[in-house]
RNA sequence: GCCCAGAUGGUGGAAUUGGUAGACACGAGGGACUUAAAAUCCCUUGGCCAGUGAUGGCCGUACGGGUUCGAUUCCCGUUCCGGGCACCA
């Protein structure tokens, strides 16, 4: 009897094994080169793993393993981002607290990933929501809080340095509540007062990466703007930073593009416009002669005119063009620039604008706005332009004002035409009379269009005409900056991000209010522990659900968390009722992971410097603008701090795809019981139903299981076609709804973790997105089976022999090692899979039963599936784990051929096949392909024109007829 | 609208980056073994045409052009699908 392949048993031997070995524990060994892989650790939901969730850490476990057998000490850690808006919300519906629903999932989680046989160090494993690991969140926003951004440096220095700095300047206030209103301007870890996304549906703010279309990304609630104190990171003063780190990593084009859109960079020109309306320039003459002494509203329009506000522009070249400016509505200009002859109109207006929601402004783009009644004098033409205000222009970039250029900006455009403005073309050839001509190409025309058109400025005019745009922005910006009418200004979109959430189930903020001020509980104090709470909704009187806790005020005497009753505002006061957001605790795992006992800092000097950050990182692309923002972000303060020892925290990142759901469909004859065949399904009337991908194979459906599945059909019939019935499929999110939902444990189960590994990344290339098709498995499935029948004998013993092998096992196995090799440093398993494939195909067929052969493929298979590598291991004699083996070197002496088959071209077409030596010269080919029986008829009546001869690839002749 | 990435058999996907397109796997068809099933093994499988046959010919990598002895690969244009950003001045 054949040994048989009995992979549960082999699985559960060395799942038992590994872990009484603690063949995956991992230390700092500053004699071996460390490198450092990494999942996105998940967020543990109750519905548990399915098939797409391992792919990224089959991929990751892949290269850790691989990594390790090239004598890497490889530091390949799990965790579980526990805090989250789920586990808050099944609470609030069942009473049951967060954590308990959360350890559930976590145990749920950890059983499932430990069937596949990952080499996890779970001694290092981390939650973000344990008192031990979220002490390092708060200390982290505690020294943010702590620190401001010097801009000269380019880093985070500690705030003293700035307080010292005022105190030298005399600009450092006596009062208290004004130095902590000051040093809120430049914190870190600020309150502001901000317009933030306020979702009504969750109770609780959102960040900007969390909010789509308008609505909430979690549940799609609408989210509404709101102006709100709360907590903000100063994730903008690292915009620079962040952008210019994009060059330093190893990460996928389009991700990195995504990043720089989400910083927004734009180099522009900040230029002051003075304000001057309709009754000062009238009233002007008149109030001269007057002595200027009127009463107080003449008085308030010199003012006006003395007013001047500030436009941001990236197309400096337009100024001659500008025929109007306009305002944010939620600018703070609009009430000093309307006139008491405009009021009523521009009340009318910004009261419509508040009525808009934020997504309908993002969906409705008609034009509207009003006029404000003043006038902004433009400083390179001396022209006076009405300022308007309208919707389109946000009060949030730049500096919430514009100059509008109608001939060259297709929003003025339509604003231009829509009040009948005028409308001034400034690039040769531009036709302006459709549309505006936005493109940053041609030749300045029009500026000025007369000399005296353009104002003089110690005793220079600027002239841009006949110059490129380019050169054109270059020059505006130099007049500009000489002349002291503005200045060149960066501008970015990235936002401050908002720190604080209205909800139970996150970290609590270290913070107390001492008459009103945001004062630090001490470092030493820490952590702060999340109080219990009864309800986890919010109160009557609208607080977060932390004012449900009874004990919640700090003790700054006794130094300690007491009963809210206490509070008395001298020694005790209440602490912070918000918790910190999602990102919060994701930020900085990576550093926890090196040293994730350590119970006096967040990550140990020796511990950080050894593993320094992660070599390669996995994980959807998706948290583009969230967590990979906000990681890179904190990791760069913690870098300023000398607590990272890199200034990114991933060097090579691998976005693996969704893998999607293939659902299937029965077609049920309208208002029948009867089901029929996808073949046949239009000769009647049908409802497409979805079926579970469980009972159905190959499209085939299990008809006893189907009337088993719900006793809804225990009765069906069905009009098959060729005695079956075929399924209808496509391709669909996986979810419950579905149907379409493919379990691991159930793979596992039925095939063995080896196979499911293998098969997960047989499927296609790691990146890409793909259905997920139980179908395909068998074809992983035979072939461990393959490669454990190369082990034995037909009576089931070892087959392995001394004899030397053959010279077509050794290239067939050096051959595998080369391209396993390649295949996995480029990630690209699937071709590695495959060439497995084939190796095993060709041993079999080669009978070979080597020993020098056959212990070099427990090694290159125990990467993709390494139960049966251990197994095979063991059954060689070897000693130890295949874990601890060295990964083969590939030698070219077994590769070298002695000849070569190459196709033969006439005219760029192949004609025949022949060999050559290996060894050949382009010359000797040339003369071996013509000279060959074959070419003859070619040949016949041609003259060669030109010869081409590649080794290894390719003999081309050239041939024209004879004159 | 702007930016990025794609499009290859019935299906998932290969192709040493300009050198015999379709590796490998699934599915399908045929065959062997078997009382039968499962399992295993062998053959065929991009399309069209010719031939009893070994075989030969033509077409073929979304579409239309171009460069080249030679293009799935490089360039230009078009269509379609996916991702990101979006009154960002």
């Amino acid at each position: 009897m054949a040994k048989e392949y009995n992979f549960r048993e082999i699985e559960q031997k060395w799942h038992r094994l590994w872990t009484q070995r603690h063949t995956y524990k991992v230390t700092e060994d500053v004699n071996r080169k460390k490198f450092y892989v990494l999942n996105m650790f998940p967020y543990p939901s109750g519905a548990g793993l399915h098939v797409g969730h391992p792919l990224g850490y089959i991929a990751s476990d892949i290269y850790a393993r691989y990594k390790r057998l090239q004598g890497f000490n490889v530091l390949n850690p799990m965790g579980y981002d526990a805090y989250g808006l789920p586990a808050e919300q099944y609470a609030i519906k069942t009473g049951q607290h967060p954590e308990k629903t959360t350890f559930a999932n976590i145990d749920r989680y950890r059983e499932q990933l430990d069937k596949i046989g990952f080499s996890f160090d779970w001694d290092r494993e981390v939650r973000t929501c344990t008192p031990d690991y979220y002490h390092w969140t708060q200390w982290a926003f505690q020294k943010m809080f702590n620190s401001y951004f010097n801009e000269e440096l380019q880093k985070a220095q500690p705030i003293e340095r700035l307080i010292e700095k005022f105190k030298q300047e005399g600009r450092w206030p006596s009062d208290e509540k004004a130095q902590s209103d000051l040093l809120m301007n430049y914190r870190l870890a600020f309150l502001g007062e901000t317009m933030v996304n306020w979702c009504p549906g969750l109770g609780t703010v959102l960040a900007n990466d969390e909010v789509v279309e308008g609505v909430s990304v979690r549940g799609g609630y609408p989210v509404e703007q709101k102006k709100m104190r709360q907590w903000c990171l100063r994730v903008s003063a690292y915009s620079q930073r962040l952008l210019d780190g994009l060059d330093t990593i190893d990460w996928s084009e389009s991700i990195k593009e995504t990043q720089r859109n989400w910083i927004g960079r734009s180099e522009g020109t900040e230029v002051k416009i003075k304000i001057v309306d309709e009754l000062t320039s009238k009233q002007v003459d008149k109030l001269v002669d007057e002595g200027a002494n009127g009463n107080s509203s003449t008085n308030k329009q010199l003012v006006n005119s003395s007013t001047e506000f500030t436009i941001f522009t990236t197309r400096a070249d337009t100024m001659f063009g500008v025929t109007f400016f306009v305002l944010a509505p939620e600018s703070e200009l609009v009430d000093k620039v309307t006139t008491p002859e405009q009021r009523a109109a521009v009340d009318e207006y910004l009261h419509y604008v508040k009525s808009r929601t934020e997504r309908e402004r993002m969906i409705d783009h008609t034009v509207t706005g009003v006029f404000s009644g003043a006038y902004g004098i433009n400083p390179i033409t001396g022209d006076k332009c009405p300022i308007y205000i309208a919707e389109y222009v946000l009060a949030g970039y730049g500096t919430g004002a514009i100059m509008a250029v109608p001939a060259h900006d297709s929003r003025d455009y339509a604003f231009a035409r829509h009040f009948g403005l005028p409308i001034i073309p400034l690039v040769e050839g531009a036709d302006v009379s459709e549309e505006s001509y936005d493109a940053k190409e041609g030749i300045v025309i029009n500026s000025p269009s007369a000399p005296e058109k353009s104002v003089e400025y110690d005793g220079e005019r600027l002239c841009l005409n006949g110059l490129t745009i380019k050169e054109a922005i270059a020059e505006t910006k130099r007049f500009v900056k000489a002349h002291g009418l503005g200045r060149v200004k960066v501008n970015y979109r990235l936002r401050d991000a908002i720190f604080s959430r209205q909800r139970y189930w996150g970290e609590p903020f270290p913070v107390y209010y001492k008459q009103g001020i945001p004062t630090m509980i001490p470092e030493e104090c820490l952590p702060i522990e999340l109080p219990q709470v009864e309800k986890f909704l919010p109160t009557e009187t609208g607080e977060p659900p932390l004012g449900n806790a009874k004990v919640w005020a700090w003790d700054e005497k006794n130094r300690r968390v007491v009963d809210c009753s206490l509070v008395d505002n001298k020694t005790v006061f209440p602490i912070e009722l918000y918790t910190m957001p999602g990102f919060a605790g994701s930020s900085a795992y990576y550093l926890r992971y090196m040293d994730p006992h350590n119970d006096k800092a967040l990550v140990s000097d020796r511990a950080a410097s050894y593993w320094q950050n992660v070599d390669l990182y996995v994980g959807g692309s998706e948290h583009a603008t969230g967590h990979l923002i906000y990681s890179r972000f904190w990791n760069k303060f913690l870098f300023d701090l000398g607590v990272s020892k890199k200034d990114e925290p991933f060097q090579k990142l691998v976005n693996q795809g969704m893998i999607q759901g293939r659902s299937n469909f029965v077609y049920r004859i309208k208002e029948t019981n009867t089901f029929v065949s996808l073949g046949l399904k239009d000769q009647y009337d049908v409802t497409p139903i979805h079926v579970d991908v469980n009972i159905v194979k190959n499209d085939v459906l299990d008809i006893e299981a189907f009337k088993a599945w719900s006793p809804e059909y225990a009765t069906a019939e069905f009009v098959l076609e060729d005695g079956k019935y075929i399924c209808g499929w496509a391709i669909e999110k996986m979810s419950k709804s579905m149907y379409n939902v493919v379990n691991p444990d159930m793979i596992v189960e039925k095939f063995g973790a080896d196979t499911l590994r293998l098969y997960e990344m047989f499927l296609g290339p790691v990146e890409q997105s793909k259905p997920w098709d139980t179908n395909g498995i068998d074809g992983c499935h035979r072939f461990l089976k393959k490669l454990w029948a190369l082990f034995w004998t037909k009576d089931g013993e070892l087959a392995a022999t001394d004899g030397e092998p053959s010279a077509d096992s050794l290239k067939t196995l050096h051959k595998l090692i080369k391209k396993v090799t390649a295949d996995i440093e480029a990630f690209s398993y699937n071709t590695s899979i495959s060439a497995f494939m084939v190796a095993v195909n060709e041993l079999t067929q080669q009978r070979c039963t080597s020993r020098q052969v056959l212990q070099t493929l427990p090694v290159l298979i125990a990467p993709f599936a390494p139960h049966i590598a251990e197994e095979l291991w063991e059954a060689l004699g070897q000693e130890g784990s295949v874990c601890d083996a060295r990964w083969p070197q590939w030698e070219e002496k077994y590769l070298v051929e002695t000849s070569v088959k190459l196709g033969v071209q006439f005219n760029g077409k192949v004609r025949f096949d022949m060999f050559f030596p290996a060894d050949a010269t382009p010359e000797q080919m040339i003369e071996l392909a013509t000279s060959a029986p074959e070419a003859a008829k070619y040949l016949e009546g041609m003259q060669v024109v030109k010869t081409i001869a590649i080794p290894g690839r390719i003999v081309n002749i050239v041939l024209k007829p004879q004159a």
